[in-house]
DNA sequence: TTCGTTGTCTACCACTTGGTAGACGGTGGT
DNA sequence: ACCACCGTCTACCAAGTGGTAGACAACGAA
């Protein structure tokens, strides 16, 4: 049985994610789940700490998932490769994650900071591992960083960007995320693999 | 002299696409241009019909410049070239309008239809024209649409995810928004000349 | 001069927002 | 039996929201 404060963060993540932190209301939130607004505000004491409370959670499981991906996979492609599945699973149990990044990351300080400092480290060591892979040339040689922002934005718009994707003539199924998964795949391989 | 309108429409652009729609209230936007929130009520009707109105000007704007981009360019790489190239100038110019694209798609309909609506014929052209190419064999094969969601989706981040450019340790300056140009268009050509 | 138009303004209004104060019913310990 | 704590609730509140009504000045046409 999950606790309350576990419940209301939960909504929250789905909330903050599809429709955006400011457009969501204690009230909305409370009534998606069938409680008062006043229990929110009795776990969380105001509507800041409960964001930077989902952002401590979601920063945590996209730790915990990309550095069980990183142990997983082994040198080369094969790592990012196991990257991108992971990233695209959690895309799969948690669609709205991806979503709620980018709005914190559109929010700015002091939310934003939170979020980037405890993803800060992950990014320098995967760009490191980047650069060693393309001076072993094992990795056609780009700028790793932007890479590595390259490579984040084509997971976020692939996975999140329902509207456009409908625009395009894709369907939001699981089958469809399957094959965007596979596809971007292909590209990054095309690109990356000498 | 711009219009009064004209002003309007062109904070709203900025403060939408930076803001976001729902976090920007016609107070804000008033403040900023000096002006009562009833002159921006007398040039249009309501909040809903201001975004409207933008709306249409972004997808006009994008329209003319993709336009232009497409018949410059020639055939094979150098067109998808010539249109990122479009797009960063456009970034560069109005570094907001990107994040207002972004915007918009998540706010559902009508306003994602309205301005999905105006850019489909576009991209039923430009995934006409990759698939051509493919054909030719002058690219290598992958999916045309999921091809240009990925491209639309990395220079939308590599333009505007400024937060998290800065948790890269990227500062969003002119001189490195070319360095990512470039850098993008690197990660194309490898991707995509065989 | 007078009058209609145009653009901006002040004065409100109903509603929603995040947040406070405190009542109320459990539950467990003594 | 009593009490202290815990979790949820009702009742409010000040500030801000999009929007309406209408005053007021500037201006060109008659």
């Amino acid at each position: 049985m999950k606790s309350t404060a576990e419940r209301i963060a939960d909504a929250a993540l789905a909330a903050f994610g599809t429709r955006g932190y400011e457009a969501t209301s204690l009230d909305d939130l409370a009534r998606e789940l069938g409680i008062r607004k006043q229990t929110i505000l009795y776990w969380y004491p105001s509507k800041e700490a409960l964001l930077a409370s989902v952002i401590d959670r979601t920063a945590g499981e996209v730790m915990v998932r990309l550095e069980r991906a990183v142990a997983v996979g082994g040198p080369g492609f094969g790592r990012i490769e196991a990257i991108v599945r992971a990233m695209s699973r959690l895309v799969a149990r948690h669609p709205a994650m991806l979503g709620f990044i980018r709005d914190v990351s559109r929010l700015g300080p002091p939310a934003s900071t939170r979020l980037t400092h405890a993803i800060a480290p992950l990014v320098d060591r995967a760009s490191g591992y980047l650069a060693m892979e393309m001076d072993a040339g094992r990795m056609r040689r780009h700028d790793p960083r932007l890479l590595l922002l390259a490579a984040y934005s084509m997971v976020t718009g692939l996975a999140t960007e329902v509207e456009v994707l409908r625009a395009f003539g894709e369907e939001p199924t699981l089958s469809s995320l399957v094959r965007r998964r596979n596809e971007l795949l292909a590209l990054l391989r095309a690109a990356l693999v000498p």
